[in-house]
DNA sequence: ATAATATATTTGTACATACAACAATAGTCG
DNA sequence: CGACTATTGTTGTATGTACAAATATATTAT
């Protein structure tokens, strides 16, 4: 098993994946990544959220948070306030509607991660493993 | 094992992966897709190849194989004529400078692969591997 | 207290992604 | 032939990614 398969092997899942989820939350007019912002701040359980705190939960650490949180600012599904302990800082928390949508979302979403699990063939499956197997041996 | 920490897990690790390499290419001013489409290039070994074709071997497969081949043209790394037998196709190759800049990145590229595989530690490849076990079992 | 440094967020720019609409050409069938 | 449909590629628009620079506030050292 190469470097190389394992590198490609797994950027190709990773897009599969990541191409079906965006999918299914396509009709919710969420990107993934909106999405997940959404989840992190549900996470929180009222408590605010800084910019800084949402970005190293993000799967794509170099996105920027700022511009996908006033996406989301747009559709009221969070609610963002100066921190007045420090001022620098901003307070982000997901509002009712926010809540909501995601209650709405998550049996779509739980459907969708089994499906995706599943349709991956044996074969796939098999290959992933020997790569992994194989690079855990070396190690 | 749930189908949440495969999606998740494989999407993150596939988003490391292409972080790594992205970060390697930069130097040499390429973005991974770009990079991407010179080696398909290369692979068709002169043999000119459509927009289709490349759209088809790319890991985005949604992605604007138009533009992505319109800065590759900027740079002078590929080359675009007209399709003569089919005048809606287009024929796209990669130029010998195209070809020696590949030769330069090529060995840089290896080696970031390598050190991406050996970079996850044990315990990361262990639950990867656990997870695709247990999936496995299950189908 | 002031200057230097660190932290938190925003803004700018180029490129890529996602999806839909459009245009041109080719193939099919009356 | 002429209309219909399919194929191939381009263009438009909104969003996201990647990286750097800018702004504002806080902290630290002198």
């Amino acid at each position: 098993m190469s470097a190389r398969s394992l590198v490609v092997e797994s950027m190709r899942l990773g897009q599969f994946m990541s191409d079906e989820i965006s999918c299914a939350l396509h009709p919710y007019g969420l990107s993934i990544q909106q999405f997940n912002v959404l989840r992190i701040l549900r996470g929180c359980n009222g408590a605010p959220a800084s910019l800084q705190y949402i970005t190293s939960r993000m799967i794509h650490k170099t996105s920027n948070t700022t511009r996908i949180v006033d996406r989301l600012l747009e559709k009221k599904l969070v609610d963002r306030k100066p921190c007045l302990e420090n001022r620098r800082k901003i307070e982000i928390s997901i509002t009712s509607k926010g809540l909501s949508l995601l209650t709405t979302i998550d049996p779509v979403i739980d459907e969708k991660e089994n499906e995706v699990a599943n349709r991956l063939t044996n074969e796939e499956l098999s290959t992933l493993l020997d790569n992994y197997k194989k690079l855990l041996v070396t190690l």
